[in-house]
DNA sequence: GCTAATCTCTACAGTCTCTGGAGCTATTTG
DNA sequence: CAAATAGCTCCAGAGACTGTAGAGATTAGC
C-alpha cells in the first residue's frame, strides 16, 4: 500500500486503459495524481478501486455525471445529508428501474435459450417480445437514462 | 398493415428520433428503406417492431454490435440454432451479471438512504461494492453501454 | 556506465452513437 | 394555392473514449 506505482500498472490492475485514465483525470473523474521526479503520474491502491468502480458503473450503463455523483457519496461521507440523500434516492430509482427492465429481458432470453434446443430458430421471438413491451417504454424521464438531457 | 408511412410516423410509433433512424439506416442497423416518388423513405409495421427492439436493448445497455447480433436471430429464422443459441446465452450471462451488480448497488444505496434519515452517511461503501467484483473478468463482446443519461 | 527496450508525457486527430441545424424539396391542409 | 408541416442531404458537435506521434523517463542487460 505504500509504494506508489505508475499509470501502466494502474491500468493493468483496474482494467482501464492508460489513455482513459488520463482522460478521466482531465475531466476530473480522477484526482490529479502526484508526479515523480520525471513527471510521471504516481498512484496508490485507492485509485485502483476507484477505477474499477467507474468501469463497472459504465458497464452497467451509468453516464459519467451519474458516476461522478456516486463517487461524491464516497468522497464526502461526512457531508451533510440533504444533498447526498437526494442523489442516493435518485440513483436508487434509476438502479431499480434498470433491474426491472433487465429482469424482463432475462426472462425472455431464458425462454429463448430454452426454445432454441438445437433445432431451428423458426420461432425465435426476441424481437417480437421486446418490441411489444409497450408498458416499459414510456418512461417518466424521457427514456434513456443518460447524461445529457 | 398495408399502407406504408414516412419516417415521422415511424419515429413517433417507435420512440426513436428521425435522425437516429436515418443514422441506423446509414450504418446498416435498419434496412435501406423504399422511397416514394418524392424520395421520402417509406416504412411498414416491421420497422416499428425492429426499432422498438433496438431502443429497448439500447436502454438496457446493450451496444449496437450486440443488438445487431440479436437482430440477426430474428432475421434468419431458418438458421441452425447453434450460433444463435450461443449468442443468446452470452447475452443472458451478461444480463444476469448486470442484475447481480445492480442488486448490490441497490442494497448499498438503500442502506445509505436509510442512514441518511438518521444523520450522516458515516461509511459509504458504494465504491467497494462495485469495485470488488473481480470475478467478472470484463468481457468484451457487446455489453458496453454507451448510453448516457 | 552505456545502451536498448520499455514506459510515460503532451498534444491532437479520429471513432462511435447520436443530436441538432441549415438550406432546400415534398406533402398536407386551411 | 399558399402556408405550414414534414422530409431530404450534408455538416458540426457532444460525450466518452481510442489511437498516434514525437520527445523525455526508467529499467534491464551487458
Amino acid at each position: 500500500m505504500d509504494h506508489a506505482f505508475t499509470i501502466g500498472r494502474l491500468s493493468k490492475e483496474s482494467g482501464v486503459k492508460v489513455q482513459t485514465i488520463r482522460y478521466y483525470e482531465e475531466i476530473g473523474m480522477m484526482p490529479l495524481a502526484m508526479r515523480s521526479e520525471g513527471n510521471q503520474r504516481l498512484y496508490g491502491d485507492a485509485e485502483i478501486a476507484r477505477l474499477k468502480f467507474i468501469r463497472h458503473a459504465r458497464d452497467l450503463g451509468f453516464g459519467l455525471p451519474a458516476i461522478r455523483e456516486l463517487l461524491e457519496l464516497g468522497d464526502a461521507p461526512e457531508a451533510p445529508c440533504a444533498h447526498a440523500d437526494e442523489i442516493a434516492k435518485r440513483q436508487l430509482r434509476d438502479v431499480e428501474e434498470k433491474i426491472e427492465q433487465l429482469t424482463g429481458l432475462q426472462t425472455e432470453l431464458t425462454r429463448m435459450v430454452k426454445q432454441c434446443n438445437h433445432g431451428q430458430i423458426s420461432d425465435c421471438r426476441v424481437i417480437e417480445i421486446l418490441s411489444d413491451h409497450d408498458n416499459c417504454l414510456e418512461e417518466s424521464h424521457g427514456g434513456r437514462a443518460h447524461v445529457k438531457s
